[in-house]
DNA sequence: TGACTGATTCGATGCCTGTCGAAATGAGCC
DNA sequence: GGCTCATTTCGACAGGCATCGAATCAGTCA
């Protein structure tokens, strides 16, 4: 019953641009490099680099390395679907596992702690989604507490408890912070 | 055999942003006019009309006038399509008639004359396609005839021209024109 | 016809996105 | 370890888009 219209309008924004189109039709039958595809398309290696990433985000294409070269290819399965029931949200989610969501993990968090609080905000949502499992639902903490929790995994906890707060993960009040139970980010 | 990945990535777009999307949903079963369902989301009725306005040039939704409401609703059939199948152009066109090209054409082009030249680039983007099928492909043109057709629907001729050549759906080389082959907003 | 009401358009504003060059990263290889 | 090449990230810029209030338009009813 999750409608989550952004995850939906997600996928379909990641298809969204002729690039991608033309992008998810060069490795529809065949893998492709990175910058075999530039050559293609006549884009810079930079641009290919973007849109592969959103089409990956989306659950769209599937890469694996294969020497120098990481080899890109359409997942067609995951596009078998019908229109209509994705927007009325009868298919099932189109993005069953998130490589984005465990790439972003792996660069930031390497031993149970935080390297750097990453700047752009799609990885920075990342990561603070990821943190706030630090807590339990249904919990009040003190600031204290919540300075000690996250102080195990990063220095400057006055950034990331007011990254939390400003996501809407964590919730304050009176100096005591709890978190919520419905995810802000979801429909 | 025609790729015309803009104009799918143009179906994708109208879906891909989340109100549109819900837009969607709530006319599936039952109609609904604009200022209701700018109530029910709690937007500006302009922004209503401008979403409402996207999807029906995908040809998503179908509206017709009941008193003092005009009232839409779903176009669930165009939407009956697999997404790998329009992804890989195996689907039939998404929108068959384009009702939003009616509407700019109907309205500017009276009595076979243009009546002003559209500001708004979509527009006048309608409008010069329409203008241009006045040449027939493989024949070339000198500035003359081209003054003396596109005399016969409007007075500025010379705009007309620069605008056809901005615009790529008609070439000149050495004052001499022609209408090429291949859509440029195509592919 | 005139007036009312809902819908659309216009104009402004702020955010988001595509694009690229340059710099950083990372994977293989010696 | 260092070298090389592909890929990604960063920073910047331009163009596109969502949003809204105000003004305009259009269709209906009296």
């Amino acid at each position: 019953m999750s409608a989550d219209l952004t995850a939906r309008a997600a996928l379909f924004r990641a298809l969204s641009h002729p690039a991608r189109l033309s992008l998810l039709r060069l490795v529809w039958t065949r893998e492709a490099s990175g910058d075999e595809l530039a050559r293609l398309m006549n884009l810079a290696p930079a641009t290919v680099s973007h849109h592969l990433a959103q089409l990956t985000e989306a659950g769209l294409i599937l890469t694996r390395q294969d020497g120098h070269h990481r080899l890109h290819r359409a997942h067609a399965a995951a596009l078998d679907l019908n229109l209509a029931d994705v927007v009325r949200g009868a298919a099932p989610a189109p993005t069953p596992d998130d490589p984005y969501r465990d790439r972003v993990l792996r660069a930031f968090l390497k031993g149970g702690r935080l390297t750097t609080l990453p700047a752009q905000r799609k990885k920075k949502d990342v990561i603070l989604h990821e943190l706030v499992t630090l807590f339990e639902h249904g919990r009040h903490y003190p600031e204290a507490e919540v300075n000690a929790i996250l102080g195990e995994v990063y220095a400057d906890v006055s950034t990331l408890r007011r990254e939390m707060i400003g996501l809407g993960v964590l919730k304050r009040e009176r100096g005591v912070y709890w978190r919520p139970e419905a995810d802000p980010t979801d429909s």
